[in-house]
DNA sequence: GTTCCGCATGAATCGATAG
DNA sequence: ACTATCGATTCATGCGGAA
């Protein structure tokens, strides 16, 4: 089975209109924030969030799958002391344009960004909105399933932090080849809360999201096969785990050097990854 | 110094009337939710419920001072497979009143209520919306200070697992006096995620949230002395802790049997409550 | 091969200063 | 007055080098 794996440069609200309709089974998106990462976009103005944003949403309405999902990450700034109410209202715009929302996962950064206000602590939690076409949406919510119970405990704790520490960030969102074998004996289905750390390692391209949230979604929303689409696709995070699970997938980028970076391939840090990944899939097979 | 703990049968949207301007220093309640309830309050229908709060919130606007907080605890509940939108709607509402809506809290359930559908995960957090009349409010972050991540596992570490449940169960949410001589030098202000279990304890109040999250924001939002006020309070959880704290309270209930059990005191413990309030009732009289 | 330690690095926010 | 820019603050994490 050919995996494609598409890098389209451009403004994704034109570029999304080369889509045929109904044809993505999975969207998957961070946009840029409101005002924010303005050295390597624009910036909105979280005035024009909105506006700016539902021309491209109407076009991903269009192209996914009446059985598809959308899931958007996104979370609001402050502006003058106050949370801004652009994401609350663009939930309501979307709405009106026929859109389903669905449900509100939430991710908890456990490594926010640091620092300290007189009246506000550190902001560790984003959204990440589900939206749909139809009631009727595949959702695959066995493939996400996680260890639990007190077995997990028992056998866990008498690994030293380290040890569960490194390896649970070899793999990704689960457990390294030390705890694998333990893996397939009792699975409890997830919540809508995902605890997942930022990647701090790259130096030069600001990974919106770690590797282990496309992950979740793609194998909680998708089969091998299936069509995965992400408008801003920045440094490649969305195609690269796309590729890595054996589905197509398409990612527009509007700045030419992400574009750039992500066309010339897979660095080697992430080739380590992958043959991590192999080895535990092929522990759990067995 | 004494504390007064008032419980006051009603509708909130009658008596808060009696109350006065600016005398509140925080606002902690957790409303019927939209419908959900519909045995032991009215139950509200989601496309009434902003309209049902909105009179209530403006006399919260009026009695909080200027300086004070409001702590909405709210979730917005499934409607024909969509989250609806009348928690949106009530903060767009509620800032078209005057209220400014600082932040939002995450209240992460770690027990949460279990079971299974085809199109969706368990509901494991809620919404803790901050409210407040001006930018300069009061805030007291270090008495809800955590010990830092480098702290635990350099430390912690070196400690038997024994030792450290010892100690925490000694002094509940805080750490036992065995470590604590280490706290003031290694400690961290939380960001604005809570992971709290719920209390299986309060089966017989609808919306009822463990002890941790009420003592958390009164900790921080307030000092001794000041006034606490909870509109629908239900089993008496934001009372009991108010008054275990040295804060004054004041407490709504529109069901008279909760009314019954608060002043009753159904559990054994919260005795005290009825005591204080029968000076409560002697003082207004005077 | 493991474990430990040091260090750079963030999708942040506020208040002061400058145009 | 109103917006744009800058410095100060702060901590979980991954990585590289050393024991």
């Amino acid at each position: 089975m050919t995996v494609s794996t598409k890098i389209i440069l451009g403004d994704c609200s034109e570029k999304l209109k080369e889509l045929g309709d109904d044809s993505i089974d999975l969207i998957l998106t961070s946009p840029p924030y409101a005002d924010q990462r303005r050295n390597t976009y624009g910036g909105i103005h979280p005035d024009q969030y909105v506006e700016w944003f539902l021309p491209i949403s109407e076009q991903l309405l269009r192209v996914l799958k009446p059985t598809g999902t959308f899931i958007l990450n996104i979370k609001e700034r402050v502006v003058k002391g106050e949370r801004h109410i652009y994401v609350l209202e663009l939930i309501i715009e979307m709405r009106k344009q026929g859109w389903l929302w669905t449900e509100e996962f939430m991710w908890h950064k456990r490594n926010c960004y640091p620092g300290r206000w007189p009246n506000r602590f550190r902001d560790s939690w984003e959204r990440l909105l589900q939206f749909n076409k139809d009631r009727k949406f595949r959702m695959f919510q066995e493939a996400v399933m996680v260890p639990t119970g007190d077995w997990a405990k028992t056998r866990l704790r008498n690994l030293s932090e380290t040890d569960k520490v490194r390896d649970e960030s070899k793999v990704g969102s689960g457990f390294g080849k030390n705890i694998s074998h333990w893996l397939d004996r009792r699975r409890a289905y997830p919540t809508n809360v995902l605890h997942m750390s930022t990647e701090c390692g790259n130096k030069n391209h600001s990974a919106a999201f770690p590797e282990a949230l496309p992950e979740w979604f793609i194998k909680l929303f998708t089969q091998e096969g299936d069509w995965v689409l992400d408008p801003f696709v920045g440094s490649g995070t969305t195609s690269r785990v796309a590729q890595k699970l054996g589905r197509n997938s398409i990612g527009i980028e509007f700045h030419p050097h992400y574009y750039e970076m992500v066309r010339s391939g897979v660095d080697k840090g992430k080739q380590y990854l992958i043959e991590k990944r192999k080895a535990y899939e092929e522990d759990r097979r067995r």
